[in-house]
DNA sequence: CGAGGGACCTGGTTGC
DNA sequence: TGCAACCAGGTCCCTC
């Protein structure tokens, strides 16, 4: 469900809820999810929340001193209930807050995460090896094209990485190298400076309107507030297998590189 | 070091 | 209708 836009959009449903509220409680139902819950997340309670941020597909909770950090994995979701809410299948845990909302976690693949960190949060173990941020300045062309030099893996598995950049999950590398003109198997260190450029370019460009259309809803993704996101209709080669290229007509093809299913225009990626 | 594959889970869809 | 196979938005970890 969640890549970059997904989980902005989370972000920005569930902030206005949290934010300067105390936590009362966190409720955790069941601890099986991709880490087990530990009873770190405890230092919670009784703190204020002090700013949300995302980096790369974690949503940190600022506290007082410390704070929470999630990941909603492939199927994981935020919303914000009412304390006393039955809760459904599949809700692992609840941050209570004095205001007697409830930011509700559900996740039935439970590859998600619910962490403590201590600060400062970008030495986390899990955050201190990410690649730049996407929308950053400091991701552009010539940084894709230095660190691909050499490289055989495709580019589709190298825009992919975290360590690279972090955020572009499979829909959105799909699309980004659908609007670059750059086939997916291609090897990283065989794609010129300038192709590059238009690679961060459509990278940039593809999450950032689908935050603005309030993200991909393919299956069951919804907004904190259950709203779905508006950016599947507008999906130029993904999940389009078979159907024309908007481009030129010739069927989309799909191939899996790096165990994952990659959907490519045969006519204009090269 | 880079590349590739398995692992973790549940549930929806597809095909016999 | 039943059941098995396959597929799914992520990413860590192991092996070669």
């Amino acid at each position: 469900m969640p890549e970059l836009p997904e989980v902005e959009t989370t972000l920005r449903g569930i902030e206005p809820s949290l934010q300067g509220r105390v936590i009362k409680q966190v409720r955790v139902r069941n601890a099986a999810l991709r880490w087990p819950i530990t009873r770190e997340v405890q230092q919670a309670v009784g703190q204020t929340v002090q700013g949300l941020r995302r980096r790369a597909k974690y949503l940190l909770i600022e506290c007082d001193s410390g704070g929470l950090m999630c990941h909603l994995g492939m199927s994981g979701s935020l919303r914000i209930c009412q304390d006393g809410d039955p809760p459904r299948k599949h809700d692992h845990f609840d941050l209570v807050l004095d205001s007697g909302d409830c930011v509700r976690f559900h996740d039935p693949r439970r590859f998600g995460a619910l962490l403590w960190w201590n600060p400062p949060w970008q030495e986390h173990v899990l955050l201190r090896e990410l690649g730049p941020e996407p929308l950053s300045t400091e991701f552009d062309g010539s940084y894709l094209w230095r660190r691909s030099r050499g490289l055989q893996v495709a580019v589709k598995n190298f825009i992919m990485n975290g360590k690279i950049v972090v955020g572009v999950g499979n829909i959105y590398a799909a699309e980004a190298l659908f609007m670059a003109g750059i086939h997916p198997s291609r090897a990283a260190g065989r794609i010129a400076l300038e192709r590059y450029r238009g690679l961060a370019t459509t990278i940039k460009d593809v999450l950032a309107h689908a935050i603005r259309r309030g993200g991909t809803t393919l299956r069951d993704f919804h907004s904190a507030s259950g709203e779905p996101g508006y950016f599947a209709q507008e999906l130029l080669v993904y999940d389009r297998e078979g159907h024309g290229c908007f481009q030129c007509q010739a069927p989309i093809r799909r191939s899996v590189i790096g165990q994952r299913s990659s959907y490519y225009c045969p006519q204009c990626q090269r």
